[in-house]
DNA sequence: GTTAGATAGTTAGGTGAGCTAATAGTTAGC
DNA sequence: GCTAACTATTAGCTCACCTAACTATCTAAC
């Protein structure tokens, strides 16, 4: 509707001004589901090890492109909720698994579902074609700016084909 | 075309994973662009300034929406830079005045545009219909997540020159 | 006018995400 | 066997957040 032309700058304008606002709701709507209060980036973590379960950290840490240090003192304090489990590899002895407690999986599940609900009550004033259209342009972020190894998130929502 | 139905939380999936891997490629674009070193929140602060100089602390972070103490601390810190000045109001004495310095302005200038060409330069792949969908969805999103008094952010971008 | 309530900003104290640099242990290459 | 590369951790830092509590100021009500 509105769709005039568009430059490139204007565009990253945007993306500069909703991403954060986006970030911050994402934020406000994790923690009021919490009961034990999870962050978006633990979320983020919880979410992929479900996946990925038998992990290694770096191999976390670089799908969520952090360094290792800082995946090393965020899986620290999983741990300590006993949400995650770190264990040997026993044929690498410099490595530790990663793995979801009984508890983590739950947490996780639950608060992913319920940040994934608020998420859609707002969306549902929109029509199809506005899904749709939303849909259309983060799929475009998401091949511009995902890490590559990332892009296995990215296609984990799409089951339902 | 490829755009099959979507449901609300299909869409909802989408967002809580592509919009952090925005952030951390912004955040990464600011941090190599910036001299002094400026945070994504330290940027949308001055740009903010640039627009509504004058502004209190309290509608700095309303704007942000973030909490006082937090606005208070984040202003400590620019100020320390010499990025941003706060000033008494005369007419309301509880209230105090900012607005960015010379080189506040020219450091915001700077790292905003940047940040915005690096942006600019991943979107340059795409044609423009794709740009109009990105532009689409964002404006959708923007509508949706922007806090309402926000939007003076959202309508921003096109008064260079 | 004084007193009660709201409002603006700060301070104190805490959690968590992020970084770099340096370290210990492990594996692999030569 | 020695070195080089890799995995994870520790230490030390900055910064973004929060809540609770405090000061100062303004407003309104009595």
């Amino acid at each position: 509707m509105a769709a005039t032309l568009i430059t490139p700058d204007q565009c990253a304008d945007s993306i500069m001004t909703v991403v954060p606002a986006v970030t911050r709701f994402l934020r406000a709507s994790i923690r009021s589901h919490g009961k034990p209060h999870l962050s978006l980036s633990q979320l983020r973590v919880l979410y992929f090890l479900q996946r990925r379960s038998q992990s290694s950290l770096s191999a976390v840490a670089d799908y969520l492109d952090v360094t290792r240090p800082t995946m090393s003192a965020m899986v620290d304090r999983l741990v300590q909720r006993g949400l995650v489990h770190r264990s040997p590899d026993p044929s690498e002895r410099r490595r530790i698994i990663l793995s979801l407690t009984p508890e983590g999986t739950a947490t996780m599940e639950r608060v992913y579902r319920a940040t994934q609900q608020t998420v859609a009550d707002r969306l549902e004033a929109l029509s199809a074609a506005q899904l749709n259209q939303i849909s259309a342009g983060l799929a475009l972020l998401s091949t511009l700016f995902e890490e590559p190894h990332v892009s296995a998130l990215g296609q984990a929502h799409g089951d339902t084909e």
